[in-house]
DNA sequence: AGTTCCCTGAGG
DNA sequence: CCTCAGGGAACT
């Protein structure tokens, strides 16, 4: 996990805000989530574009009217959830796929597949929200008790804070194959298909494993793994992001650095041998049948 | 536990 | 033109 920033333009360009083109999982949406706490924590909403209301699965549009002139107290993740709170009211994204912010020029061209415009006072630019497939969603709740509402609720504890005993236990709960229940949102919150991957080589398991079946030093090894697998990238600033838009809107590149994710046919980068692929849940997965058994 | 769906750009 | 990828819900 070492991605690295290429400027494309002028060396002196500064990245200012994430522009997620990759899949967002738990690294990259603490990144972002990061990037607009910079950006954005104790301005005041001054106005709200909604562009596509079908981006808002929960609230009205009517609420959303009633953040502006309401401070942005902090930005921070839950799970792959992005939470903008406002103080007794908050914004929920899930960015999906595609979803991504732009901190932009109010001059700029909006692209057609910009839902949603954030403007804040002071400033002189607007945070864009924009999601090229649609599968992003947004909640619109308010403060008091939003870890009831359905998408929170549903989500199992943070990879990076559960301890191993509790990890342990809950493995035993979840039967299935290692691939799919790490995926699963309700047993740790933030892992998509990369870090599951990552994870997976990481500790030597095959995705195919038996998760009720895992032995305690098998566990161990994976939960030690899913910790420095995830603590790497988020470090990293989130190894899947590729590129920043920088001040002049030029796109530099970062350069991936998995081991085994989109691998297939590459050799292992422990044993040389050919990095498999193969469909788990309906996911593609990408492992060495040498190193992980 | 597997399949379908949502949606669109990329690649064949 | 066709097919595929992907998160996650909603099916079967």
């Amino acid at each position: 996990m070492r991605p690295q920033f290429y400027p494309t333009a002028a060396v002196d360009t500064v990245p200012i805000l994430a522009y997620n083109a990759g899949m967002p999982e738990l690294p990259e949406v603490e990144s972002i989530a990061a990037s607009l706490r910079r950006a954005i924590r104790g301005l005041t909403i001054s106005s709200i574009d909604v562009r596509r209301a079908a981006l808002l699965r929960r609230g009205r549009p009517a609420d959303l009217k009633a953040l502006v002139q309401r401070r942005v107290i902090d930005v921070r993740r839950r799970g792959k959830h992005l939470i903008l709170d406002a103080g007794s009211r908050v914004l929920v994204f899930h960015l999906r796929m595609t979803g991504g912010f732009q901190w932009a020029d109010p001059a700029a061209p909006v692209d057609k597949h910009t839902h949603l415009i954030l403007r804040f006072k002071p400033g002189r630019r607007e945070l864009r929200f924009h999601d090229v497939r649609k599968f992003g969603f947004l909640l619109c709740l308010p403060a008091a008790g939003l870890e009831a509402c359905p998408e929170l609720s549903a989500l199992g504890p943070e990879p990076l804070e559960i301890g191993f005993d509790a990890f342990f236990t809950r493995l035993r709960t979840h039967r299935g194959r290692l691939k799919s229940v790490l995926l699963d949102q309700s047993f740790v919150a933030g892992i998509g298909n990369i870090y599951a991957d990552e994870i997976l080589f990481e500790s030597g398991i095959h995705p195919l494993a038996s998760a009720a079946g895992l032995s305690r030093a098998r566990a161990s090894r994976l939960w030690a793994a899913m910790r420095t697998v995830l603590a790497k990238a988020v470090a990293a600033g989130g190894s899947t992001i590729r590129s920043y838009r920088n001040a002049d809107g030029e796109v530099g590149h970062f350069q991936d650095d998995h081991q085994v994710y989109g691998r297939t046919g590459e050799p292992c980068r422990h044993c040389g041998r050919p990095v498999r692929r193969k469909v788990i849940g309906g996911r593609s997965s990408h492992f060495c049948s040498r190193c992980q058994k």
